[in-house]
DNA sequence: CTGCATCCGCCTCGATACTG
DNA sequence: CAGTATCGAGGCGGATGCAG
């Protein structure tokens, strides 16, 4: 009963080993943003069949990188145990280097709101917070969410900022990936309105200058 | 003739449409230590089956991840491209999620010397080289390497060092590999004989403390 | 001999139907 | 709603064949 592995004694393998079957770390990306129940992972992973997650989840589960949330019948579902937090690091790795590899979208893919946050905290380099203080606040779709520098550094949040953000963008998710695929720029979406930008315009650069979607130096913030 | 992917537009899904299939990334792993040959590949990967070796390189070649190396027959083989590089840090945080997960060995799996290279490197954690200006050596079965601290900047090299290191360990893969994954500690490793050190025992539990091997605070180093 | 391509049995995957 | 059972299709693994 035991499954397919590649026995050889090597961190990667054993990572592999756990999370190299199909749709694991998919699954893993849906829980990173927050607990789910079985019924809302199998419409964010359409494709996947009802066997296979259950299959799937039973696995993560038995290896300690899930457990069940919530005994209480009514908020039943699953989350990521603390070892299975611990992989938010390479996964946001893989998928800034998976950003790389998108073209444009073929209208076959679907895109998810919350697909943005992800990207946002794959996307977002701390080093280049450096003197900056102020907030950025992202309406993609249905979901909300910003990004809070302290005395330069900076936090990914989900839900709206407690104050007033220096910017405010708005746009759809497709729109929203498309840029940090970098197949679009702020510049061009903003021209064909698929993208609104409200607040202070240097702000914005800064913040697509922290995203890695403009080169060279950001302007300062005034104090 | 386009094999199966995820449809998502999504960063991680469109990783994984390149990634995610079985063997890739332990074929990438080796790549990461320098150019291989498809005869070499299919000897470090027990089981792969020649037919999907040759599907992967392919495919992976197509992409970008890697292109053919050496055009003269003499040297043929195949190698990382830029792309491939950047994977780099990504596979390490898996290597080390993983390095958790081993259990003892369990003689069924294979440990290969170079392979505690890629656990050193995936070990190695910069913030805790502050103020250190030296250098450990290593030697893994037939794998030498070692770690060189210039200015509190840790780097993991492939060969020998240079110089006289600070310590110099020698043993076995799988008792590097062992103690990686904190199935055995660098004491019992010793005490045991499949360790052996040489050098200054607070070199030793400097190199232990950067590493991850030991908690607290390292020994400091002697002016 | 190295570097693949072909063939075949098996296991995983994906979709649908069904049960508590 | 949350899974389990079933089955066809296709990817995988191993052996073998063949070309440079």
């Amino acid at each position: 009963m035991t499954r397919r592995n590649y026995g050889q004694y090597c961190g990667l393998a054993a990572a592999l080993d756990v999370l190299g079957e199909r749709w694991t770390l998919l699954i893993i990306r849906e829980l990173l943003l927050g607990p789910r129940r079985y019924g809302e992972l199998l419409a964010e992973l359409p494709g996947i069949g009802t066997n296979l997650l259950a299959d799937r989840l039973k696995f993560l589960v038995e290896h300690g990188v899930l457990r069940r949330s919530g005994a209480t019948g009514s908020e039943r579902g699953y989350e990521l145990t603390e070892l299975g937090e611990q992989l938010k690091a390479p996964i946001l790795g893989l998928a800034r280097w998976g950003l790389t590899m998108l073209g444009a979208p073929s209208g076959e893919e679907l895109a998810r709101p919350h697909w943005g946050f992800l990207a946002v905290q794959a996307m977002l380099d701390p080093s280049r917070a450096a003197g900056i203080d102020e907030a950025y606040e992202f309406h993609v779709g249905e979901a909300d969410f910003h990004i809070s520098i302290k005395d330069g550094h900076p936090r990914a949040v989900e839900g709206k900022f407690a104050g007033t953000p220096a910017m405010r963008a708005t746009t759809d998710a497709a729109t929203f990936l498309e840029i940090g695929a970098k197949q679009l720029t702020p510049f061009e979406a903003l021209a064909t309105g698929r993208l609104l930008l409200e607040g202070d315009t240097s702000a914005t650069m800064r913040c697509c200058f922290l995203l890695g979607l403009a080169p060279g130096a950001a302007p300062e913030q005034a104090a």
